[in-house]
DNA sequence: CTGCATTTGTGCGTATGTATG
DNA sequence: ACATACATACGCACAAATGCA
């Protein structure tokens, strides 16, 4: 299997559902602190969209703060406690 | 010479043209089953195109089942006879 | 075995063109 | 015009495999 339940046309457009989504990923402790996310490679392939939809979701949970994206290696779940930061941040 | 009359503004996108190119050469017998195909580089010089728009181009014959690809050494004409060697299978 | 160069694999950032509602 | 989505493309960075000295 592949598709995760996204429909194109629920009124919640499918960057949205996949954003959601991965937010109960991480509220729920599937994703936790300091692990990558799946790829965006993987999320396309995951719910049938294209890159940039993928892309989107994660900019959702970007501007939320729940998650920091590093140039060639991937997207981490934010660490709320133990100090050492990463994105930029003090 | 480098570039081999890649039109960026084609209805063809360049690289299915460039993966023509390749098959048009295999067919010729200019590559030959078992030599290696030129390497992403060379492909990215040769034609002026991006590596992922290289990669792409490859990634077409791959899944014509023309070429295989073995990481860190390149991609070869796949070998129609008993060859016994290559890519996965006995 | 170690170190290096080459090559492919993977992943992200970004821009453009097109299509649809 | 705008938001959403897809396809394509360029650029950059790092990881892993390979081959060779």
């Amino acid at each position: 299997m592949a598709a995760r339940e996204i429909d194109p046309r629920a009124p919640e457009p499918p960057y949205r559902q996949i954003a959601a989504d991965l937010i109960a990923e991480i509220a729920r402790g599937d994703l936790a602190p300091g692990k990558p996310l799946p790829s965006e490679k993987e999320l396309t392939e995951r719910y049938g969209v294209a890159r940039n939809t993928a892309r989107s979701a994660l900019a959702v949970l970007r501007e939320q703060g729940l998650i920091y994206t590093v140039t060639g290696r991937g997207s981490y779940v934010v660490e709320p406690t133990g100090g050492a930061d990463h994105h930029g941040d003090a």
